[in-house]
DNA sequence: TGAATGTAGACAGGAAGCCTGTCGATGTCA
DNA sequence: TGACATCGACAGGCTTCCTGTCTACATTCA
């Protein structure tokens, strides 16, 4: 992000236009399924759910955000039947997060749905083509992270570690 | 997104951690040299500047926002000096954005940076992935489009001009 | 066993990023 | 000139996160 004006994308336009393009095709899935009150941000519930049932502070570790912000996804799941609360049985504190039969539907959908995009993509690019993609997704992070270190930038790691954080830590765990 | 638990990382959360750190590292890098009020929105606004002077509605429709959008950032970089607003010569009820020194500044630190993180990732990758990397990454969007549309979902086509829109277009232009 | 300390989750409050709706001033075109 | 489009402003709202704080309960260790 941040250039000139009309020049090739760069590489984080290109990350931005895929992923928005992905999360709307879900979305939109969802939506025609009967499942319109669920938002992208919902996918970090979801995608971290166990079907024994999780805890929120859990939930919040898997998908590096504050319990804060997991505990209102939860709870907006709650209030529209996806997810259900219970008890934990041997520790009185906590509660574990079940997907209910709705939520379970949402499940199922989105984990056929993300198959036939990337049986999609597989087809048009080649499997070789197709894994060298995921590969190289993976590597960016990485890649970004060092690029940073090496030229002086701090990204993530000491720095959190200064100020002080909230009851979670979100990102760079 | 959405999946069980501990798979393999679909496509989609690969592109959301790479997306992450490119923007990260950019502007741990911006607020290293002095621009810690810009943040990764405001690449919408210095992305999509002309150094000519370019009008609030003409910025939000390049970076596919609203208007009101599109104003809050100007607004917000305006107030902290990285651009100004001038009257337009011609259309009296046009305000041309202008970048400032300053604004001038957080772009070239980004022009730069983009090809350093481009550089390493072709480092390691090899131009050939790279490249790879780049094509394959801009047809994700019409691939995932298409793939829903064969499978009955609507995204963001007709569908948006179906129920009324505000006074800018976003997304799907 | 009892006190220190850590952890689960709730409540309060706020920043950021976007959206819809509406309005007055201005531009454009028949 | 009058209908209609457009520019940018104000008001208000939703979502997604965050920080701070608190109580109830768990764990640990002297």
């Amino acid at each position: 992000m941040l250039g000139g004006r009309e020049r090739p994308a760069n590489v984080g336009v290109l990350l931005r236009e895929a992923l928005a393009a992905v999360n709307d095709s879900v979305i939109a899935r969802l939506a025609e399924r009967g499942h319109g009150v669920v938002r992208p941000a919902h996918g970090a519930v979801f995608q971290h759910l166990d079907d024994t049932g999780t805890t929120v502070s859990l939930l919040a570790e898997r998908a590096q955000m504050t319990k804060q912000a997991m505990a209102e996804l939860v709870g907006h799941l709650e209030r529209h039947g996806y997810v259900e609360r219970v008890p934990h049985h041997t520790d009185r504190r906590a509660k574990l997060v079940l997907p209910t039969e709705r939520g379970r539907d949402v499940i199922v959908i989105a984990q056929r749905l993300a198959p036939q995009l990337e049986d999609r993509l597989r087809e048009l690019l080649g499997p070789d083509r197709f894994e060298s993609l995921r590969t190289d997704l993976q590597a960016i992070p990485s890649v970004v992270a060092h690029s940073s270190a090496d030229l002086g930038v701090v990204v993530g790691t000491e720095a959190d570690e200064v100020r002080g954080r909230a009851t979670t830590t979100p990102r760079s765990a």
